[in-house]
RNA sequence: GCCGGCGUAGCUCAGUUGGCAGAGCAAUCGCCUUGUAAGCGAUAGGUCAUCGGUUCGAAUCCGAUCGCCGGCUCCA
């Protein structure tokens, strides 16, 4: 009979009670109960673990986030490519996945009428597409780099004692993007992702180091690329004064990696990004390029994510800001409470100003009275709450109370629009 | 996948030694016509996760499966 304790141990009370504040403060902000009492996913034991399915209101805080992360990626000149969530088997045989990942996959059989049979499988991650994209044409050095980005859903067969929540789930959409380019133009493109990496972590305040891992024991290629690769990532670090570690031997079988790890409101550390080279998939896929002396050869591969995976994005954004996005990523930014019944029509016309001017806004309707109206908008932690009682009816302006500072007075239609409107990076 | 725990209404939970299935909130309907964080009344809601076993009798005991939680391992 072997009897298992746990512990944990702090050198101080102080250190203790931080830890158990800490804990505290984590099970309120957990991101299934958040997700719920907002309304904006749900996982069903008849679907499947890991497989969250996005309620309205969750729907929009992502397409939001992609939104704004494509329109980045447009300025630093990424094109946007979408690829099935399924091949053939024969190209996870080329890709290696058939063999390597086998376990972790989906695989099925689809009856082809003729008798015969035909093995599939969903995709694990995007990159097999990007590669018969790239390899649909001849290359020249001059195309160099292809900036190639999809917002792709992947499915991955996760053990079933990992999966937690949106922040390890089954099927999960990668802000995927892989960089074609010469062995030169590495150093340059990871300092490109470097950038953007400190630009989307900016947006959310969230601070952030690096980890390289770097070859591992089994491992294949050469180690003159493994040096190239390896000390090319660790310059760009150096350069961009992002603080990292060395974790040697911990890259993939193909090439060495960056990850990075930010740190949320409470102090948690997340992996998101992941920036990785590598050698080994376009050799697989015969990608080539022509080189200015009209010679073939064989591009580097970079892959890359920023958010990582949207559903793990999400749910430490929810954790994160607790529920109280900002107000550019709210579900709903506004909500009117109308004080009486014969204040709806008011109301209605003060919504259909918001919405033209593309404000997310939603009618309080049901018969309660104001202070409950008021305490369940503040629990669904909607930005602005508005009034619209005799007084405002009459003037034509809206009484505002700010999820954070309470009643602020009354307020134009327009001026409420700019308070809205400010500090959007989609407006 | 492994170790440990758990599964009762949409949510949070109670349910005594195995003996009629409960509460609050949410929902629905009615009342109130409301001025900034929780009014009043009523109604409805359940194969006690699922399947099997023990028993005169199972939410309660046993087994399996599914799901969830904490940890390990793995990962985006």
């Amino acid at each position: 009979m072997l009897q298992r304790i746990y512990g944990t141990a702090w050198y101080s009370d102080k250190d203790l009670d931080a830890y158990l504040t800490r804990i505290e403060e984590a099970e309120k902000r957990d991101h299934r109960k958040i997700g719920r009492e907002l309304d904006l996913f749900s996982f069903h034991e008849e679907a499947g673990a890991g497989l969250p399915l996005y309620h309205p209101k969750g729907a929009r805080v992502l397409r939001l986030l992609q939104q704004w992360l494509r329109g980045v990626l447009y300025e630093r000149g990424y094109v946007e490519v979408i690829t099935p969530h399924i091949y053939k088997a024969d190209v996870w045989k080329i890709s290696g996945h058939y063999e390597n990942y086998r376990e972790n996959m989906y695989f099925f059989e689809v009856d082809e009428g003729d008798g015969k049979t035909s093995e599939y499988g969903i995709k694990p991650m995007n990159c097999p597409g990007h590669l018969m994209i790239y390899g649909d044409s001849m290359k020249s050095y001059r195309d160099l780099p292809i900036r190639m980005s999809e917002f792709g859903t992947v499915y991955r067969h996760e053990m079933s004692g990992v999966v937690h929540g949106l922040m390890r789930a089954r099927s999960f959409t990668q802000d995927d993007a892989h960089i074609f380019c010469m062995p030169e133009q590495v150093h340059s493109e990871v300092m490109g992702m470097l950038d953007l990496v400190a630009y989307v972590n900016g947006v959310f305040g969230f601070e952030y180091s690096a980890e390289v891992s770097t070859r591992p024991e089994k491992s294949i290629g050469d180690q003159a690329f493994w040096d190239t690769a390896t000390q090319a990532l660790i310059k760009a670090l150096e350069e961009k004064g992002v603080p990292f570690e060395i974790n040697e031997g911990d890259g993939a079988f193909y090439g060495p990696k960056i990850d990075i790890k930010l740190k949320d409101a409470i102090g948690r550390t997340w992996q998101t990004s992941t920036i990785q080279v590598d050698y080994n998939l376009p050799q697989r896929f015969g990608l080539t390029y022509r080189t200015s002396d009209n010679t073939e050869e064989q591009p580097y591969m970079l892959h890359r994510t920023i958010l990582g995976s949207m559903e793990r994005f999400f749910g430490i954004l929810i954790e994160h800001y607790a529920g109280a996005f900002p107000t550019w990523l709210a579900p709903v930014q506004v909500i009117i409470v109308p004080i009486a019944d014969r204040h709806m029509d008011y109301a209605t016309e003060v919504r259909a100003k918001l919405e033209k001017a593309g404000v997310r806004v939603e009618v309080f309707s049901d018969n309660e009275p104001m202070r409950i109206k008021i305490a369940k908008a503040q629990q669904q932690k909607v930005p602005y709450m508005l009034v619209v009682g005799d007084k405002e009816a009459e003037s034509g302006e809206v009484g505002v109370r700010e999820r954070t500072g309470g009643d602020i007075g009354s307020r134009s239609i327009d001026e409420l629009i700019a308070m809205v409107k400010d500090g959007d990076p989609l407006a």
